[in-house]
DNA sequence: GCCGTTTTCGGCCCGACTGTTTTCAGTCG
């Protein structure tokens, strides 16, 4: 059997959910957490640790749980998995979902009152039953209800730009009010995850103001409702179905704070570690020795002006917020003093954009004229190729037409005086067989050629790899778009073998787009480090099917950084004169 | 279940808030 990372983490990760749900001891559900994350984020096949038994070499894996990946190997199941799966009902899974209900809470409401589905929760909670168990009241099933009605209404984490939307307007509306001496945006937007659950926002003010600035907030016209208020932290949920989270503190604690609130929750935890390591304790509101008892003393706090400060007590450099996620940045940081990221400023020109050749809602021209209104110096247009009929794709007489057109916009555009350059680029289906989408001297005309999988998404892994591998090894493929084809919240990707992708990829000079469409953040982050160990190129592709989704590319910006892409190796950045020589090396 | 150059046993990150309680467990981030 070949076991890829993934299927590793996923069984791991499934064990400890249902240790949790089973009412086992959460810090042996935590240690398969933690496995689960590693093993995901192994830039190597986990195969080849468990072929050379040497999977105990790998910090936070050890006898049993190496016993247990061994045994996935050998027999394709893990027993204390395969019983674990027999006591818990698959369907409490879901209840995980519920806000307010957490393992302890669903095991008690399960084996109390025998009911598996979600359908039964909402029957239990409306008739009293819920209401009637012992540590829960009237208030925890109408929670329950109305947390299960949302949850079907507006589903559990949004996409990041209707995220981001929500946090500017609610950013802008409290920045102006007094005694606001400091704000940002905190938790997974901050961090730049590719879908968002709550929304956290993080002021430094102080005390004598809270209360109006929470006042301001909980009337803000998209509340809906108030979920909670005290004194330092307020949670509503706004007519989109978010749920924000607006947490004050003092100016001085703040850059703590939002250190804190920022997360992830676990590179929080090691930072915590390295906290207690040095004797120290770290919470939202700094730094403090322990006591004599090993306790937090806060009459001996650690004085800091700012995040910096904090990652310096405990040996590190500040760390971007997008790379906090325990894959990696403390190894990095505790060696380095910074680290080289793409920034937005550094994008050059626009690569993969569609026009009204194909299912584009602009024409050539005012995609055109959009980029160079927003400063980029080059449109590298990619319509869909033949096979993709559903989206207007062009036959090969269009691309004839479609490149005189090109000819002549940037003839007028040069005459205005603009240097600008339009590429003559295709998004080219790969067929099912691996093969392009023209005959090879069409192909041989483009500038360049961007390779993605529109249909047959569900082929088998195999089959999956053997396309990309023949469209990698065509030498008119430059650029491979959204590899997985996710969409996220919708569904997900196809079965692929991202790591020898990857390797692939970078083997033959050839790029994996960070798609920027906030629905597709393909290729995903999390093989950043992967992409860096082979030297992998991308390039930050809108995938604007009109002028305002050019500005996706800002999406994909902080993909590439979460990513740890830098400038280098991202083909955006280059000048169209470096782009047409990288086209042809 | 994992880990350890103070430890092979006894810890494992920490505080706010809620709802249910009369002192705290569970959830959340």
């Amino acid at each position: 059997m070949n076991l890829t990372n993934e299927l590793v983490a996923a069984h791991l990760e499934e064990i400890g959910v249902l240790m949790r749900l089973a009412g086992e001891n959460d810090f042996r559900a935590s240690a398969f957490d933690r496995a689960a994350r590693t093993i995901e984020s192994l830039d190597s096949p986990v195969a080849n640790l468990i072929e050379q038994q040497k999977l105990t070499d790998v910090k936070g894996i050890g006898k049993s749980i190496a016993e247990d990946i061994y045994a996935l190997a050998e027999t394709g199941e893990i027993p204390v998995l395969s019983d674990l799966r027999e006591r818990v009902p698959d369907d409490l899974k879901e209840w995980l979902r519920i806000s307010g209900l957490g393992p302890k809470k669903i095991y008690k409401i399960h084996h109390e009152l025998g009911i598996t589905t979600l359908d039964e929760l909402k029957e239990k909670c409306a008739d009293g039953s819920v209401a009637g168990l012992s540590g829960m009241g009237k208030k925890s099933a109408e929670k329950i209800l109305k947390s299960i009605e949302w949850l079907e209404q507006f589903g559990e984490r949004c996409l990041l730009n209707e995220a981001d939307e929500i946090a500017s307007a609610l950013y802008q509306d409290l920045k102006q009010l007094s005694g606001v001496e400091e704000i940002s945006v905190a938790g997974s937007l901050r961090r730049w995850k590719e879908t968002i659950g709550d929304i956290d926002i993080l002021i430094g003010a102080d005390s004598d103001h809270a209360s109006a600035i929470f006042d301001v907030f909980t009337q803000n016209e998209h509340v809906v409702e108030v979920l909670g208020r005290g004194d330092t932290k307020s949670s509503v949920r706004t007519d989109q179905g978010r749920q924000v989270d607006l947490r004050i503190v003092s100016p001085k604690e703040f850059p703590a704070a939002l250190m804190y609130f920022t997360g992830s929750k676990e590179h929080n935890v090691v930072m915590r570690q390295r906290a207690r390591d040095r004797n120290l304790s770290l919470n939202e509101y700094g730094l403090f020795k322990l006591d004599s008892g090993g306790n937090t003393d806060f009459d001996q706090p650690v004085k800091y002006d700012s995040e910096k400060d904090i990652y310096a007590e405990l040996d590190l450099a500040w760390v971007p917020p997008e790379l906090r996620e325990d894959r990696g940045e403390f190894a990095w940081f505790e060696k380095n003093d910074s680290i080289s990221l793409l920034e937005h400023d550094d994008i050059r020109g626009v690569l993969h954009a569609h026009s009204t050749w194909s299912d584009g809602k602009y024409s050539v021209e005012q995609m055109a004229r959009a980029c160079i209104e927003r400063g980029y110096t080059y449109l590298g247009l990619t319509d869909h190729s033949q096979t993709a009929a559903y989206a207007g794709g062009l036959k090969p007489d269009d691309v004839k037409r479609q490149w005189d057109e090109v000819d002549q916009i940037n003839e007028k555009l040069s005459e205005e005086g603009h240097v600008f350059t339009i590429f003559k680029g295709i998004e080219s289906d790969i067929l099912s067989n691996g093969n392009l989408d023209y005959d090879d001297k069409l192909l041989e005309g483009f500038d360049f050629v961007i390779a993605s999988i529109h249909s047959g998404l569900e082929m088998s892994r195999d089959k999956m790899m053997a396309r990309f591998k023949a469209a990698i090894e065509h030498p008119a493929t430059r650029i491979v778009g959204h590899p997985t084809g996710r969409l996220l919240l919708q569904r997900g990707g196809s079965d692929i073998d991202l790591n020898q992708l990857i390797e692939w990829a970078a083997e033959h000079n050839t790029a994996i787009e960070i798609n920027a469409n906030p629905r597709r953040l393909d290729l995903d982050w999390r093989w950043g480090q992967k992409a860096r160990d082979c030297g992998l190129q991308t390039a930050i592709c809108p995938d604007a099917h009109t002028t305002k989704g050019i500005d996706d590319i800002r999406y994909g910006v902080q993909i590439a950084r979460k990513g740890w892409f830098e400038k280098q190796r991202v083909l955006s950045t280059y000048t169209a004169k470096e782009l047409k020589d990288w086209f042809n090396s």
